[in-house]
RNA sequence: GGAGGAAUGGCAGAGUGGUCGAAUGCGGCAGUCUUGAAAACUGUUGAGGGUCACACCUCCGGGGGUUCGAAUCCCUCUUCCUCCGCCA
């Protein structure tokens, strides 16, 4: 959520970047402006009321004690008054916060200057690309294939237990998997961050403060006897551990990962793209988050595409980096930079983590603060990206590291495997 | 799941209808003293809205109600604690 008082005096800019996601909010903020103008009278009007109010009630306090009971009496009548005006005030009041928060919560953060323009992911901006394509021997086979054959994910049994999009890994298949996990956060908790373990439910309000609430309420499974959700990802939960929060300056940086399966509807997903391990409902996925110093959050920011670069590196898999434009941008991103790993046999990058910059826009709704060295309230940048999402990355490997007879395990996870090679 | 108790400022803890935004202690900050520190003493110390700054308004777990007036009374929800039951 944008906070008004930057909108107020940051107009012309805000309308401008917000063109970068190809949507015109001149009248939107035009609206907001107006609507916390109406705010602000109405607020003011209604304490002048109170303190009017407040004054009575003391007078009456004193009346009492005195004994005047008629004079007391009198000055009641006047209240009653009063308050109805408030009522009608407060009314009013309500119904503008109201129409205002829902104003602002459909606008999307503003995009950071080198945000490029653009509708679709095909004007994403490629600023980095490393690591060799491997040329696979004849009859080389896409990962759901591989799969099969080693009997290492069984997709089949999953939809016999849940559903599509429920895969079952079996032996070597399980225990890469869980090698990944452990690696993952081994190199992530040795980059400074601290591990968490959260909760994979989440309630109303913690879906609220990242954003899936009230909007993308389809997108997570809700279980509806207890009012709660599964997360859609680690961010909700870790996110939340700082809604209504105010820190000291020098708690600053905070870095977590946290590893947690991630539950999606992904309702409307369909055809090849979804095939194997490409898009399913329930998939593992270590994540890191920072809050930061808003002086210090795009340094924060290059740090962890750094490190999510040097694990791509370990992992000796092809990849790029993209910076997201302003069509494909998260609604509530001000700068994205997505990893793909190629995907040899489909011939295809796959996302494997996106690195978001929020800013305050998150802050803002979770209340999330720190007390600065001026004694000021502020709000803090939050930060978040994976570190990583294994199902394709487990399909990058399967395909980039196969081989006649078997597939390979890239070096840095054999001790965590205890096997270097799926035959 | 059943029975009972509780929720107040960073923490502890008073406050049961009116000068209570809230005593007191601890902690934090500033000062005096000291070469420096500690101790002692003095002062200061919640958040939000609003204002150039004041004024002013709101907030004592959340929501609603009674009253001229609520931290204090009533309803409701949530959370925590104790006991019983169940249980990885």
């Amino acid at each position: 959520m944008l906070q008004v008082p930057f909108i107020r005096e940051h107009k012309d800019l805000v309308i401008a970047r917000l063109a970068k996601r190809n949507i015109d909010a001149s009248k939107m903020i035009d609206d907001v402006i107006g609507l916390d103008e109406d705010r602000r009278r109405m607020q003011t009007e209604l304490d002048n009321t109170l303190a009017e109010l407040n004054t009575l009630s003391k007078e009456i306090g004193g009346l009492y004690k005195s004994g005047e009971v008629e004079k007391a009496n009198l000055l009641k009548k006047k209240t009653s008054q009063l308050k109805e005006q408030t009522k009608e005030l407060n009314e009013s009041l309500n119904a503008t916060v109201e129409a205002l928060s829902e104003l602002l919560y459909k606008i999307p953060n503003v995009p950071n200057e080198i945000v490029p323009s653009g509708n679709t992911d095909e004007d994403n901006e490629e600023v980095y690309r490393e690591g060799d394509i491997p040329v696979l021997h004849e009859g080389a086979l896409p990962h759901w294939e591989l799969a099969k054959k080693y009997d290492i994910i069984d997709f089949e049994l999953g939809n016999k237990i849940t559903g599509a999009g429920f895969p079952v890994y079996k032996g070597k298949g399980a225990r890469l998997q869980r090698a990944l996990i452990a690696y993952f956060l081994d190199k992530n908790t040795a980059a400074g961050y601290t591990e968490y373990q959260l909760p994979h439910l989440v309630n109303e309000a913690s879906g609220f403060g990242t954003g899936q609430l009230p909007d993308k309420e389809g997108q997570m499974y809700h279980v509806t006897e207890d009012n709660l959700y599964l997360i859609p990802t680690a961010e909700v939960p870790g996110t939340n551990i700082f809604r209504d929060t105010l820190l000291n300056e020098n708690d600053l940086p905070i870095a977590i990962t946290g590893y947690t399966p991630c539950f999606r509807r992904e309702a409307g997903s369909y055809g090849a793209h979804v095939r194997g391990l490409n898009r399913l409902h329930q998939f593992d996925k270590v994540e890191i988050l920072r809050v930061e110093h808003p002086s210090q959050s795009y340094n924060a920011l290059d740090g962890m595409v750094n490190h999510v670069k040097s694990i791509l590196q370990d992992l000796k898999l092809p990849y790029r980096i993209l910076r997201l434009c302003g069509g494909d941008l998260g609604f509530t991103s001000a700068l994205t930079y997505d990893f793909e790993v190629f995907s040899t046999a489909q011939d295809r990058w796959l996302e494997i983590s996106s690195v978001s910059n929020f800013e305050t826009f998150q802050a803002n709704r979770l209340k999330l603060r720190f007390k600065n060295n001026n004694g000021k309230n502020e709000l803090a940048h939050t930060l978040n990206g994976s570190a990583l999402a294994l199902p394709r990355v487990l399909a990058g490997i399967l395909e980039n590291y196969q081989t006649e007879d078997g597939i390979l395990i890239p070096e840095a996870l054999q001790s965590y495997t205890g096997f270097s090679k799926i035959n």
